[in-house]
DNA sequence: AGCCTGACAGATA
DNA sequence: GTATCTGCCAGGC
């Protein structure tokens, strides 16, 4: 399809980040790896812009921390849902317990 | 084409 | 711990 490519690659970013489970986390890197094309950045820019369908804060940078503008409320998400974090007051996720490969 | 920007990542100081 | 640089890929001008 037409400029199909683009959509192509945002519907399939999103439908994996809607398959990460609650209390569980990727990094941008991880959908990038996953999906075999395109990369953080490109992720970054999926979420940007079409992120709002799906758990988006389930989506975090490579040291376990959200992306800072929207950090507040997606730790706060996290902690709903019973995201384990690398300390009780830590905004960073503990990525050796909640980061999910995708399979 | 060139240049800047970005919900990133890794290395380095 | 923070600050800075480079690599990455794509979009907007």
């Amino acid at each position: 399809m037409a400029h199909g490519a683009r959509e192509e690659y945002v519907e399939q970013v999103l439908s994996v980040v809607e398959r990460i489970p609650a209390g569980r986390v990727m990094t941008y890197g991880d959908v990038a790896e996953f999906l075999g094309k395109g990369g953080p950045r490109q992720v970054g820019w999926v979420m940007s812009h079409f992120g709002g369908a799906v758990p988006w804060w389930r989506v975090v940078r490579a040291d376990g921390r959200p992306a800072d503008c929207h950090a507040g409320e997606a730790i706060r998400r996290l902690r709903a849902e019973g995201t384990p974090f690398a300390g009780l007051a830590s905004e960073r996720v503990d990525m050796a317990r909640a980061r999910w490969d995708g399979a």
